[in-house]
RNA sequence: GCAGAUAUGAUGGAAUGGCAGACAUGGCAGACUCAAAAUCUGCUGAUAGCAAUAUCGUGUGGGUUCAAGUCCCACUAUCUGCACCA
């Protein structure tokens, strides 16, 4: 046999795969199915990364180990190719986006190709494509007509750079998520989508579906419900309510004062009636100028102004306590202000110790003259609560008596906030509704779908904030559907994650005119039954996309509650020098140049086997070799074959053990050491001299999952039969185990020799056997035998005094 | 600050409470070669010893156990997510 030439090999079998259409999954639904899911490709113009590579290889690899399990699986791919790095480079290059789009999604294509995915092209799906993205506009119709859908003037991230508007999810950390800028706070009527509504089912929804843990407490933290209580505080100078949210009600008593967001509407209510409003107006303004970076890095140092003209009453006490405004209470979380309890809260501790006001302890159990106590302990000071020692007895008897005076009740929180759903750019679905000066807000009939993106001549955003669109007159200039006046149509486009939202449910019947997928498909193909992807999608797109199946859920258009039944995410493939990769770091891996140096099968067996699957691992050139060398010394078991269909005696239990290993590993993502127990056995295979033509099949058909061009042509070599038309291969557990077991004698906990014996030997002889060794007993001599330890196959451990 | 994860040779990493370091890289020595590359063979945690062997060894300090990398407690470092969320 000479030597592999695997730029060959690899073309005529990627060519086979294609010409005969073996990954398409099949209509006939009477088969049991697999759904696979791996996140779709931005198609970006640098073309992919090897970090790509993993992400799908993983999925890949359990694909067609469920094919040859007699699955109809369905492994698809698509591109999600709105956004805004080829509305910048369309910019930049003078080329449209639509051309930019084609051009890139070409150059996945080919390099998807070349590294052998068995994706279902027939499938491919883009979400640029009107018939794709009509069905986009349809979704966010429905949601429109069923209230889902809203505009408010509110305080929003907005990105200077980019220039437009951003959700709460894609500016975290107070960067933007496209370029990192700071973001700005900026008021500005924007669209939204009402995901807080389905708060409460995203999270139930949690406890129903097979998630890495990880990803189920990020979700969990993201959505941030709390339990507490909404309080109506009066205001002495006004019949007016002052309303808070707390989750602290039994500390009610030791309110000292109040604190309001800086933009809270009260105050521009009264602002005739507070003495100090230039001054507050002035505080006001310098808070919008810090940067989130300012903000957190000042969270010790409080700042604040109190309210001259308005005083709260305690609802409880009848005391009056002043009103503050300070940045350290959000406008965006609760009702915007709060009841401040210093005593008990380490930040309203330091408002108080700075502005000098009373500290009242309600809780005993520390020492507040030094510290806030956050702690549990018994109530004093405060009333008919006081010597309850039980914080959830005493949130009752609290809320029970808000409740009595008519001025409380229970109430939840969350710290997700409603999705910010539009954007100022061209590149991306227009939100398909007409502004009528008549009828207000109207949606583009269903039968006008698509609206499609008109022709510009100029993409770039508008410095106000607007979009692109605005500029062309033929699109804004329209009739209003309801009542054929003059209207407007909407400017702005759908964020980036649109179209990412509801792609899976595409998948399973991609060319459907008549409805995004048909009742059967979907009945038949969902849910996805293993989901694999990053874990920076995690607060964004899986959270919006299970919002968006839920509501297709309650609609009745789709049949589960849940669109993924387990997810699992890999981690990342960092640079040589164990920084993560970056273009300005220079230490980009490109996937490309593998491929042409080393083949597709090393580029494949390498990123699984480089580390843990689901943990980062650095690149390595020369590791990269051993897979190298791997795949050679596989081509060159052809060179010590024998006659022979079963397995020789010599490595019938190793092949047994490996089929085990390999078969439950892959289950588990545990690619590394599935790979190496292949290595293992090539390795045995060699000390032994030679296989047999049935072994050598086997061991193809163990490879081919991972590296599935070396072993398709093998296989091919030695049986005239295609391999990936094959059935995966069982084991015998009676044939995985060694007629002889190597088991380790101890004396106390330490290893003094290892004895031989036959598999499953009783308790007695095997003692007997361990304490007639020398070496046993000169380490027992002169001491007694207080224990006798048999682990059965595996030790005795001798306890001697 | 809160939550979670991780810590093992020179390196990437293995190890249902039961022989720590599988597998691979790198290194050293040898074979082949005029030579190099490739390939093949052997060795490769530390210390002592010619050796058999002994002792030590999984971030640090304690604990549970016949037995701990693995379980428990405390600490340190790194990474990730959230972050003045009331």
């Amino acid at each position: 046999m000479g030597k592999y030439d695997f730029r060959a090999v690899e073309k005529k079998w990627q060519k086979h795969w294609e010409d005969n259409q073996t990954f398409r999954a099949s209509d006939d639904r009477t088969k049991k199915k697999f759904y696979a899911l791996v996140e779709f490709p931005y198609p970006s113009g640098h073309g992919m990364h090897v970090g790509h590579i993993k992400a799908y290889s993983g999925l890949e690899v359990v694909s067609r180990k469920r094919r040859m399990e007699g699955y109809n699986v369905l492994f698809p791919i698509g591109f999600d190719a709105y956004g805004l790095p080829t509305e910048n480079t369309a910019i930049k290059e003078n080329i449209h986006p639509r051309i930019v789009t084609d051009n890139n999604i070409e150059k996945f294509t080919s390099q998807l190709k070349t590294v052998g995915f068995s994706f279902d092209w027939s499938r491919v799906i883009d979400t640029t494509d009107e018939n794709y993205y009509k069905w986009t506009q349809w979704i966010f119709l429905k949601m429109f007509e069923n209230g889902l859908v809203f505009r408010d003037k509110t305080s929003v991230n907005y990105c200077p750079s980019c220039k437009v508007v951003l959700s709460n999810e894609d500016s975290q950390g107070g960067k933007c998520d496209i370029c990192h800028s700071d973001i700005v706070q900026k008021t500005k009527e924007v669209w939204y989508l009402r995901i807080t509504e389905y708060a409460d089912k995203l999270l139930e929804g949690l406890e129903t579906v097979d998630y890495l843990p990880n990803v189920k407490l990020q979700q969990q933290n993201w959505i941030g419900k709390s339990t507490g209580a909404f309080v109506n505080f009066s205001i002495k100078e006004f019949d007016e309510k002052l309303r808070i949210y707390t989750t602290r009600p039994d500390t009610l008593w030791g309110v000292t004062f109040m604190v309001i967001a800086p933009e809270h509407p009260l105050i521009e209510k009264y602002r005739d009636s507070i003495k100090n409003i230039d001054e507050l107006e002035n505080y006001k303004q310098e808070c919008g100028k810090k940067s989130e970076f300012e903000r957190t890095q000042l969270v010790k140092d409080k700042t604040g102004v109190k309210i001259d003209g308005l005083t709260a009453v305690n609802p409880v006490t009848g005391k009056e306590i002043p009103v503050y405004i300070s940045d350290y209470v959000m406008m965006g979380y609760g009702t915007g202000a709060i009841m401040a309890v210093p005593a008990h809260d380490e930040r309203d501790y330091d408002f108080a110790k700075k502005f000098g006001i009373d500290i009242i302890e309600v809780i005993k159990g520390g020492d507040i003259s030094k510290a806030a106590y956050t702690g549990e302990g018994e109530l004093v000071n405060s009333g008919e609560l006081n010597g309850i020692t039980n914080k959830k007895d005493a949130i009752e008897k609290a809320l029970e008596i808000l409740g009595k005076l008519g001025c409380g009740e229970k109430g939840v929180q969350y710290k997700m906030k409603d999705w910010a759903f539009n954007r100022q750019r061209y590149w991306g679905e227009p939100i398909p509704i007409v502004h009528c000066p008549k009828c207000g807000m109207v949606a583009v009939p269903y039968d006008e779908l698509p609206l499609r993106l008109p022709e510009v001549e100029n993409f770039e955003p508008g410095t106000d904030g607007e979009s692109p669109l605005a500029k062309i007159d033929s699109f804004v200039n329209c009739k209003c559907p309801k009542c054929g006046g003059d209207a407007k149509r909407e400017t702005d486009t759908m964020p980036q994650w649109a179209g990412s939202s509801w792609y899976f449910l595409r998948y399973c019947d991609p060319h459907n005119s008549e409805r995004f997928a048909s009742k059967e498909a979907l009945e038949y193909w969902m849910p996805v039954d293993w989901y694999n992807g990053g874990m920076e999608h995690v607060t964004r797109h899986m959270i919006y996309s299970r919002f968006w199946h839920k509501f297709l859920y309650d609609m009745g258009e789709v049949n589960t509650p849940e669109p993924y039944a387990k997810r699992t995410a890999q981690g990342l493939i960092l640079g040589e020098d164990g920084e993560k990769m970056s273009k300005s770091r220079g230490n980009v891996v490109d996937p490309n140049d593998v491929v042409a140096q080393y083949g597709a099968d090393v580029l494949r067996l390498y990123v699984l086997f480089m580390g843990d699957y689901e943990k980062a691992a650095p690149w390595s050139e020369s590791s990269i070799k051993g897979c190298k060398r791997f795949a050679d010394r596989v081509w060159g078991l052809q060179d010590i074959l024998t006659d022979g269909d079963g397995y020789s005696d010599k490595l019938v239990t190793n092949f047994h053990k490996t089929i085990k290993k390999v078969s439950e590993d892959i289950e588990s993502m545990k690619f590394n050491t599935a790979i190496a127990s292949l290595m293992t056995l090539l390795n045995d295979i060699y000390s032994a001299g030679s296989i047999t033509n049935g072994e050598l099949l086997a061991f193809c058909t163990l490879l081919y999952p991972f590296a599935p061009h070396i072993s398709e042509e093998i296989y091919f070599n030695n049986s005239g039969k295609v391999l990936s038309e094959q059935s995966w291969i069982s084991y015998d557990e009676k044939l995985c185990q060694d007629e002889t077991v190597e088991i380790v004698a101890q004396v106390n906990g330490k290893v003094r020799t290892k004895l031989n014996i036959a598999v499953d030997s009783d308790r007695e002889t095997v003692i007997e056997m361990a304490m007639a060794d020398e070496k046993v007993r000169s380490a027992v001599a002169g001491k007694n035998v207080v224990k006798q330890i048999y682990v059965p196959n595996k030790l005795v451990n001798i306890v001697a005094k």
